[in-house]
DNA sequence: ATCGAGTTGTACCGACCGGTACAACTTACG
DNA sequence: CGTAAGTTGTACCGGTCGGTACAACTCGAT
């Protein structure tokens, strides 16, 4: 327990992971493309992470599983002002995935093979969101079945805003989707609960 | 021109090497996948398609965007009877995709890097099915503003049920959400446009 | 100054990558 | 049957893959 960290670098060095297999995917995240990411040598990553590609992406997973936990996950949960929350949500989102220039790396990871190996992650990622929603929901005046499906509907509306944003090259895309997504969350709040 | 076509395999192969394609992604399809996938040896590979795993993957789109566009374009963009056009989308889709479980080729390809060599033609498949969903609302009552973000929200729903329904590994979310997709459009139709 | 735990770059490994070359084969036509 | 165009498997190429080994280095503690 002499050098402690030095420069302390593992958890500095996630979010440039993240970034360059959200860029490559997991696959085509090369260790060189990892490598110059993070400014580390291969010595260097597998020093911090032993098991090799797959322990960064589980890094970089639970990474974003904080991030979205913190900020989006536990003010629906919470729920003390719920169309706040769903705002919050809405701008949090939009921010985060730069209006659909930026991949979510968890949907991206669910559809290529090669995710296998994090399907429970990926899976939890979905499942929490959903029902953090739909609980936010319920907190209002939305009855259990339609907020699950409202929920649902959201989450995977913003992934599809993503993918639309991305083939078509137009952020507006995703802005426009995203927007009617946060009216028609809204208006179920307001009491327009549909069957 | 004596040997015309001996056991004709080129356009015999492209299914094959879609669903390869579509499974293991652009990058991550090797042509040890695609050779095995297709029962074809590297060498045949290569003389059908001398521009290498490009060209097959050129040949594969190009088949796409002929089954989109007999089977999903051409109904709608001639649209005798909307709500049939629809409701025809709808299940053709579901049918395609295998509710989810089959991934969109050139969704996919559209998230992950790499696939900025078709970026034209994955704009155009999706710039395509959106005009033609909205040229379908509008010879129907629908306004062309509303018909337009209605096409967009829809074409958009679609891909993110797939990204949803392969995250849960849950088929039955893909035709939830499909489903309430036919129903906001028909419901549209039947005079309910939206602002 | 010395030591040792922690950190880093670099050389290297076998495997596989996309792609090429080419000899062996199949087949239609004369 | 002979021949040539078309088709196929296989060996091979340089390069890169993920991963390992290890010597050189940093730096706090003594």
């Amino acid at each position: 327990m002499t050098g402690k960290r030095v420069l302390t670098t593992r958890e500095n060095a996630v979010p440039a992971l993240a970034e360059a297999f959200r860029e490559h995917g997991f696959e085509g995240a090369s260790l060189a493309v990892l490598s110059k990411a993070t400014g580390l040598g291969k010595g260097s990553l597998y020093n911090f992470f032993p098991g090799g590609k797959e322990e960064m992406m589980e890094a970089v997973l639970a990474d974003v599983d904080r991030w979205f936990a913190a900020t989006i996950f536990a003010p629906l949960e919470q729920a003390e002002d719920p169309a706040a929350a769903i705002t919050g949500m809405i701008e949090a989102v939009t921010a985060y995935f730069r209006s659909g220039r930026r991949v979510c790396l968890v949907g991206a990871l669910g559809l290529n093979a090669g995710g296998e190996a994090f399907a429970t992650t990926i899976n939890g990622y979905f499942s929490r969101w959903i029902e953090a929603l739909a609980h936010c929901l319920e907190v209002a005046t939305v009855p259990a079945t339609s907020a699950a499906h409202l929920a649902e509907e959201a989450v995977s509306g913003i992934q599809g805003a993503i993918v639309l944003a991305r083939a078509l090259g137009e952020a507006d895309a995703f802005n426009r989707i995203v927007e009617r997504q946060r009216a028609t969350l809204l208006a179920a709040i307001r009491g327009y609960a549909t069957s």
